[in-house]
Parts: structure tokens; sequence; C-alpha cells
DNA sequence: GTGGTCTAGACCACA
DNA sequence: GTGGTCTAGACCACA
């Protein structure tokens, strides 16, 4: 379900974060769902509990999940937070507009390559 | 010239990395010139000449200045790099796209966006 | 009766435990009137009765509520308590009036506050 | 400089967290000063690193101090984050009134309790 | 030297 | 069993 790249120069917390936040924004997750267990997921992975107990925080601080002590995580009814994961998706995409512009890329070769599916 | 911000995350010689690429790949350094030296950057910056040493070497590794032991630093001929950095910015468009349709936003969404001038 | 909130992050028992003392503070709870049984109220709150037990147990040891063995768990006669909850709240107070220093906010703000009935 | 109350059942990062953001909302520490750096503390209050480092990334995550890699943290220009705490004050005080309320205390005579200076 | 991440292992509160 | 906190110790990136 969760694969951890360790050639990848992000921390494991942060991959194992996006990851879960992933399926909660995809619906994969739904809303009040009991999450593994810190426990299980750590021997499932192969790591430390401690570095998933981060993950989670992460997720719980940002109303992704909620916890209930000694029950466990459960996702949150997210709403509010598609709506922000919509804007942090457009600033990513200002960003690469910028950097285009300073390469000399218009506009429109983005938007063609947009259109043609990307990675021609 | 160069204004290093230590609020942003990214560190120093990223940093100093990142904006003297783009004065190549704009033009506003050209062929051949030569770079300030190490010292006298470190100097202007007030930052460790360690950390300016690297933002070079990294320029060097990725082709964008080439050094003369004894002369100093010198901007690359850069032809086959402007392609290579297109390549990494329709990457990044490409990470963005991915990302969207986890989303549930379309790559229609996304252009409209781009149209419109971003940061509405 | 009593509502749980999962997203709380303050511990089901001691929930259980504010809303029943405050049940007996107003007097909706009175004197020697007979407590819902552990069992009962676990079963109506769909909650451990360990949990449940938890919060009765802490009930009697502040002196809210006494166990007759055998019979059940009723509501005290409850004169000093009311002092001591008063005194409680009192002490908070000071507690917020201490941070309200440290922020450069006068007593008078406060009672402004309070006056203009809050949440304002 | 800082004291840890270990019979206080908030967790140590906590204690830290609140006694150093007071005293950058108080002006002792002002903007881009120099904390300690997170072993020097550690060293100086008998904790372990970690514990400090918690309370740090809590501080930049709120946006009281700012990190640069390699050279430590640093106080940040606060103007908003004062506005954000006297609200939390003032959350709190419609907490106490909501209580007092409960316990059938008035208004004024919380209001007589801050004019007396507390702890009468 | 400075912060950031991770592991191993422990102990606690809660259910 | 479940999450939360903490210690001890290691290794890494950065300056």
């Amino acid at each position: 379900m969760i694969l951890i790249d360790y050639k990848d120069s992000r921390p494991i917390y942060e991959q194992i974060f996006d990851k879960l936040r992933l399926l909660i924004l995809n619906g994969a997750l739904k809303a009040d769902e009991k999450m593994p267990s810190v426990r299980t997921m750590a021997m499932e992975l192969s790591i430390n509990p401690n570095t998933i107990q981060r993950s989670y925080s992460e997720l719980e601080r940002q109303g992704y999940i909620y916890t209930v002590k000694g029950r466990g995580n459960f996702v949150s009814d997210i709403g509010k937070l598609r709506e922000e994961y919509r804007k942090e998706i457009f600033n990513r995409l200002d960003e690469v507009c910028a950097s285009a512009g300073n390469a000399g890329i218009t506009g429109e070769e983005l938007i063609e390559h947009i259109r043609g599916g990307g990675k021609q």
C-alpha cells in the first residue's frame, strides 16, 4: 500500500505523510475510518514507530485525521482541506510558470504540454 | 545583485546556486565572462566562503561555469543546458499535473489558471 | 444526555467527568439521587465500562458522588464543593490575567471584554 | 532563565515552548537575535536535545523563530503573532466566563476579582 | 558547530 | 492494545 523510497532526499516521515494525505484526499480512506495503528504500520514498513508517529502527528495537526487516546487514529471529515490542497497545487503551478518565464518558455508552450498529456 | 533570504528554508548555497544559474540562463552573465571570485562574493554577502565554494562547485558540476586554476571561474557556453533546464521545468509541470489529477483538478482548470495569469 | 466529542483532545473519561460534575453543580442531578449504573451508561454511550468507571471514581474521589456497595452510586450533598469549584474558576481567571499581563493586555481590557459578552 | 516543573502534567517540550514564546512576546528576546543552540540549551537544562528540538520546531512552525541551517535559530519579527496571542487569551477568558456561568458566578463577580488584583 | 532525521528502547496515560 | 513523551545515541547536511 505504501512504498518508501530510500533514495528520495525527502525524509521518510514526509513521504508517508504525503501518501496518506493523498489516500484521504482521494477518498480511498473515508471519513471516520480507522487508520492502521502506529505500531502496525511501523511493523509493516519496517520503520521505527516514532517516525510513523511523526507522520500521524502532522496529519492530525493539519486536520486530516483525529486521534482518540487509547483507541487510535481516525480519518477526519475533510472539506475545507480539499480547497486548501487545490490552492497548494495552483501555487506550485504559479512557481513553475515563473521559472518557465525565466527560461523563455511561454504560457502557450506549457498549455500545449498539458494538452499533450505531459511526458511526450 | 544577489539577496539571501535567511527565512527561506532552502540552504544558502542552494539559493545562491539558483540565482547564479538564472543569471546565466538569462544571459545576464555571458559566455566566458569572469565570475566574481569566491572570496569577493563571500565578503559582499557576509557569508562563509565554503558556502560560496559549494554553489560554484555545483554550477561547475552541472556545466554552467568552468574553472581555470589560478585565474578564476568563467561562464560556460551553455546550449544543451538550456534544453535541460526546459526539461526540468516540464518535469515539474508533470508533477503538478499528477498531483492535480489526484485532487480532482482537470487539465482544463490548470490551463485556465495559466491563461488567467495565475495568482488571481 | 451526554455527548462525547471524539475529536476533542481531552480523554473520554475526563469529558464524562466534566459533564456529570456540571449536572451535579447545576442541580440537574440532586443530592442522594441515584446515578445511572456504570454498565448502563457504558451501553448507552457505547464506551468501555472501564472508562465510565474511571469517571465515577474521580467523581467519588472529589466528593461529588458516593458509592454504596451492591446498590450503586449516588449524588452527594455538595456544599463545600460548590465553593471549591468557585475557587477553581477564580484560579483559572488569575492565570488568564497573568498571561494577559505578559501580552500587554490590561485588566480594563479584560473587563471590557467580559462586559461586552465575550466573543464579539 | 528557564525552569522545568517535573510535577507539571504538561510535557517538557510544551513547558519550554511556552516559556520561550513568552520571552519573545515580552520582547526579552528581540527580532533576529540568536537563540541558544539546541545543544547548549539541552546541556543547561539537562534535557535530551530531541526534546528541545521539538520545542524549537513548534516555535518555528508558529512563526516565532526561523532556522538557518548550520547557523542556528533566530527570533522572528513578530507582528501578527501578537494579535493571535491576544485572541488566544480572550478565548481562554471566554471559557472561564462560560464555566463561571455554570457555577452561578456573575460577570460582575469576575470583574470585581480582576479589579481586586486576583488571589485575594 | 548547528540543526534535522532516524533508530532502539523505555515508560506512561487511556480504553 | 493504542497513542504520547522522553532518553540515548547515531549519522547526515550545512556553514
